[in-house]
DNA sequence: AATTATTGTCTTTTTTTTAGACAATAATGA
DNA sequence: TCATTATTGTCTAAAAAAAAGACAATAATT
């Protein structure tokens, strides 16, 4: 079995996907591990087909190494640096663990091939934590949620990726309503205001706050939600428009 | 002479590179304009080499096409969608000229290569229109500023990549203080105001963009400029860092 | 029925933005 | 020389928005 049909794709290129989910209070993201690579994470990546887009190499990246599907993903940064993929350093961590080429089923053509310089192009994939039930592909040996303030260590250049999604993300939160893309179908005022908070990593006021996203007149007012807690039970609101405000734009 | 050293390049990438100048109100592009092609332009485009960073690439290829270096350089998108390089676009542009391969010095290697699909990274670059004095390569035979409004003929996705590259500068503008790298070294406030309101396409109110871009703490006050018009003389400003706000950060 | 911990909403205060006003001034020309 | 003209620099007032304060409503619990 030949795991690398290295003719499909275009040479030297990869794509590199950031998953963020949010819960509890904690900005999440979504790590498959590589079989055979001990205590070395990596970004669920992959490369591009001679005969698809971009937009769709990344989508079914994503469905190859977690499972997931039909969600927001937006392309962030180009990671072109020498340094990213000098020889040395993917042969420093695949060499550190000998036999990994091998168990991967990996020629040592595939291997030269690998270990050619690479572009990555970085995505950023928003997602309901709760809705996706990540699968674990073939090539790995786990797909767990990591607090981003607690990574495991991660290869290569990895994460500077993730810091500069983080960036992204931040930024675009306040330009586009994609945060709701990372809540459940309903939720409170205060579970927004958690997630503002937790990417933004600054607190808000919950009498402005509140005001400031009811204003967008973007939520729709459901039933209460009786959590069981001593206190007033707080409404359930959804976001009028279906999520996924953008969306691959397929190219 | 062999125009095209493929084997030096990394395959199917390119970069295209949108630049920007402002004069007279108007926002310019500058663009080269390649010999035996009539009548269509194309952006100031090329390739990366295996050993320099993205960034390192998308300055060579702006100083190789138009001359210009030291400016400010910002990676905005990357195209990859396939109808953009389909076969039949790149063939129906060269071969509606036919000879453009063979006074170009292309052997039919070349043009296989030429005609595979190609993901390309887009940069903007932001110049001061008054210093730069774009040199003609000799693919070219023109390299001049046209208004973005009024563009020439646009091969490929061009067209659109400007697009998109004024759709990021104007999000960025209003970010970060890059609008003083189309600027002269001094300016009177009446051509800060025309810059935004041309950039982002809205009237200011004088009195209140005044203090607004005062209120920055960015412009140094100098002496008077005295035009011969019959009316008081405005203050020439200065920006108090050097410009080119980001440059590339050289990966 | 009083207590507790939130939630939803209203009012007041403060800050920021927008609009209005006007003096200053560099030529021009009667 | 001295109004006139076209701008520029800056001030104040008005309007809007953001931040802060206040409090009643309410779902359990004691």
């Amino acid at each position: 079995m030949n795991i690398l049909n290295k003719e499909d794709y275009i040479e030297q290129v990869s794509i590199d996907c950031v998953i963020f989910g949010f819960y509890e209070r904690q900005l999440r993201v979504l790590l498959p591990k590589i079989k055979f690579l001990k205590n070395i994470w990596t970004l669920p990546g992959g490369f591009i087909l001679q005969n698809e887009s971009l937009g769709h190499a990344a989508l079914r990246i994503l469905a190859e190494r977690t499972g997931i599907r039909d969600i927001y993903l937006e392309q962030f940064q180009v990671f072109g640096s020498l340094e990213r993929s000098s020889p040395g350093l993917m042969r420093d961590v695949l060499n550190s663990h000998k036999g990994v080429f091998d168990e991967l089923g990996l020629t040592s053509e595939d291997v030269k091939w690998l270990q050619r310089r690479f572009i990555s192009i970085g995505y950023y994939a928003l997602v309901d934590i709760h809705k996706v039930v990540p699968e674990i592909s073939e090539l790995d040996e786990s797909c767990e949620w990591y607090d981003i303030k607690e990574l495991p260590p991660l290869a290569f250049d990895h994460a500077e990726i993730v810091m500069k999604a983080l960036d992204s993300l931040r930024l675009m939160l306040n330009h586009k309503l994609i945060g709701f893309n990372l809540l459940p179908e309903t939720f409170t005022m205060k579970e927004v205001q958690d997630l503002y908070e937790t990417v933004l990593d600054k607190p808000f006021r919950r009498n402005n706050f509140q005001k400031m996203i009811l204003d967008l007149d973007i939520l729709e007012r459901m039933e209460k939600k009786f959590t069981g807690a001593a206190n007033k039970a707080p409404y359930l609101y959804r976001f009028k428009n279906k999520a996924i405000e953008a969306g691959v734009s397929i190219n």
